[in-house]
RNA sequence: GCCCCCAUAGACUAGUGGUUAGGUCACAGCCCUUUCAAGGCUGUAGGACGGGUUCGAAUCCCGUUGGGGGCACCA
């Protein structure tokens, strides 16, 4: 690896309660981008002081779907979860407890933290009283000075107690967000809040703040609905003496109906667009306009170009609409790009119902070649060549009448089976010529030959381009399938 | 209730005081074409509102409205 930048440090800090979302994802790539741009440092860090909701499925999950996206980490746990990269690990917050433990000591002996008390019941009825008394509902303070003895009385009744931070009852707090500029927050809407719960463990404020700070982070960018915990962060960091981070909160991720995106909007989560058969290069590349962009207006971005051209000063402000027919589009450009091997290889897994590593390699390629710009999701390449692959394939009713079962279609198809027999070389410029000049032995327009062959060799109406595909076919599989084609029209129109 | 954030077409955005307000998706039409696509061209459509400042405002300031987020021993 790289010699990394030291003075560019950043982190991608999922809670591991659930699969890796698009939100995330592009909290998670707009972090890449920026240490990548600046040949910085990447962290992935889990945030796992979630006893409850945290699961090992959930960090496994997270794990892959960055994998799968390629956004690789410098630092952080192995991508199989067991081991550790780098030298400020562990990565889990749950296996960094002595650092919270002892910050709190430090804070508590200076002064600025104190144990509580107060159980949950306690303070849920404070603010409810708060609340009712028109003034904000905040934890009262009432455990902050209590002396020795109180102490040693609670300590003695048995009393949980949980650590609070004792914040400033006025001033303000001011940092400058990279993305909004200037801001100030008054310290006296602030509460005492919880830094260590009573089980020890901290509380996401403050193990944020303490990892952040013993992982050398120079900038965090995350969502915008951390805004608000900014100050009480920064609080931290001032009562530790701890130079503060840079600041850069992105925009929220909407749904189409405004609000925050969210399961009820459909698939949100990284793997979801994997299984629908996405790329992860154009789902980077969509999510990377989603508060970003260039003067441009540039769409299209090799991963280099996006990692060059990527500046968190150009990100917006306002929060964007994830727009999936956008997404599509993108993907199909995407596929376009992609060779006819690499995307059949890509598209394998898609086949549920046929063994289609059965097929040779050159008749698959070949037939995804043929299908390649109609291709929009990896799982359309099934459904787009099964009927190249495999003979077996259905006759669609609709395409039998329509075309097949039309005037004078019968006679077309049996003079093209003469023709076609004898036809030789059996190839593209040959199958032209051979239906151009029977549409003017017989008088017909052209497509009154193209369709019915189209139909008789595919049992479809729409498809590849028509000689293309005889050619693809070759003469044994193209008079085989016009056969079959015979017998479903049957003796109703022959002759005619 | 309190605090905070945001505001260019249906969606993503460019443009930071003088532009015919540009690009992309979506939508419509035309062209290409055996079909479906892909591609090319054209088009519909936009600075929430009200006040200032200024010779001049999408752009700066204030207010209103609308939307979003936060106010946990969740992160």
């Amino acid at each position: 690896m790289s010699v990394k930048n030291p003075s560019i440090r950043v982190r991608f800090a999922p809670s591991p309660t659930g699969f890796l979302h698009i939100g995330g994802a592009r909290t998670a790539l707009f972090n890449w981008l920026f240490a990548r741009h600046h040949q910085g440092s990447f962290i992935l860090r889990i945030e796992d002081t979630d006893e409850v909701r945290s699961t090992e499925d959930s960090v496994s999950g997270i794990l892959q779907s960055m994998k799968w996206l390629g956004l690789d980490w410098d630092e952080g746990p192995t991508p199989d979860g067991k081991g550790i990269l780098g030298d400020y690990g562990p990565y889990f917050q749950m296996q960094r407890l002595s650092g919270y433990q002892s910050t709190c000591d430090e804070l508590i002996h200076k002064g600025l933290a104190y144990p509580c008390y107060c159980t949950t019941e306690e303070v849920e009825k404070m603010r409810e009283l708060a609340l009712l008394a028109k003034r904000p509902p905040k934890y009262d303070g009432r455990c902050r000075n209590l002396t020795t003895e109180d102490r040693r009385a609670k300590e003695a009744e048995g009393k949980k107690k949980s650590i609070r931070f004792k914040t400033p009852i006025t001033g303000e707090t001011r940092f400058t967000d990279l993305i909004h500029g200037a801001k100030i927050f008054e310290n006296a809407l602030l509460e005492d809040f919880v830094i260590l719960k009573t089980t020890g463990v901290p509380t996401y404020n403050f193990a944020c703040v303490v990892d952040d700070h013993l992982m050398k982070i120079s900038h965090v960018f995350r969502g915008d609905d951390h805004l608000s915990n900014t100050p009480r962060q920064m609080l931290v960091y001032e009562a530790m003496g701890w130079e503060v981070p840079k600041f850069a909160h992105l925009a929220m991720i909407l749904g189409s109906d405004g609000a925050r995106l969210s399961k009820r909007h459909g698939a949100t989560s990284v793997t979801d667009y994997r299984d629908a058969g996405y790329l992860p290069s154009a789902l980077l590349n969509y999510l990377a306009l989603l508060g970003w962009g260039t003067e441009d207006s540039q769409q299209l971005f090799t991963q280099k170009e996006m990692v060059e051209k990527f500046e968190i000063e150009r990100c917006g402000k306002s929060p964007a609409t994830f727009d999936p027919a956008k997404l599509l589009w993108m993907n199909g450009e995407y596929i376009r790009k992609t060779s006819a091997h690499d995307l059949g290889e890509l598209a394998k897994p898609f086949f549920k119902t046929r063994d289609v590593s059965a097929v040779p390699v050159k008749t698959y390629e070949a037939a995804v070649t043929l299908e390649l710009e109609k291709v929009k999701l990896l799982s359309d390449v099934p459904t787009l060549t099964d009927f190249l692959l495999w003979d077996d394939f259905e006759y669609r009713d609709e395409a039998v009448t329509k075309v097949l079962k039309a005037e004078g279609a019968a006679g077309i198809v049996e003079e093209l089976v003469k023709r076609l027999a004898m036809l030789e070389p059996f190839d593209v410029p040959g199958i032209e010529a051979l239906c151009k000049t029977l549409a003017k032995d017989k008088g017909v327009k052209n497509g009154a030959i193209f369709h019915p062959l189209r139909v008789s060799v595919s049992g479809r109406t729409e498809g590849p381009s028509l000689w293309h595909m005889v050619e693809y076919l070759g003469k044994a599989r193209t008079l085989e399938r016009i056969k079959r084609a015979q017998q479903l029209i049957g003796g109703a129109s022959v002759g005619r």
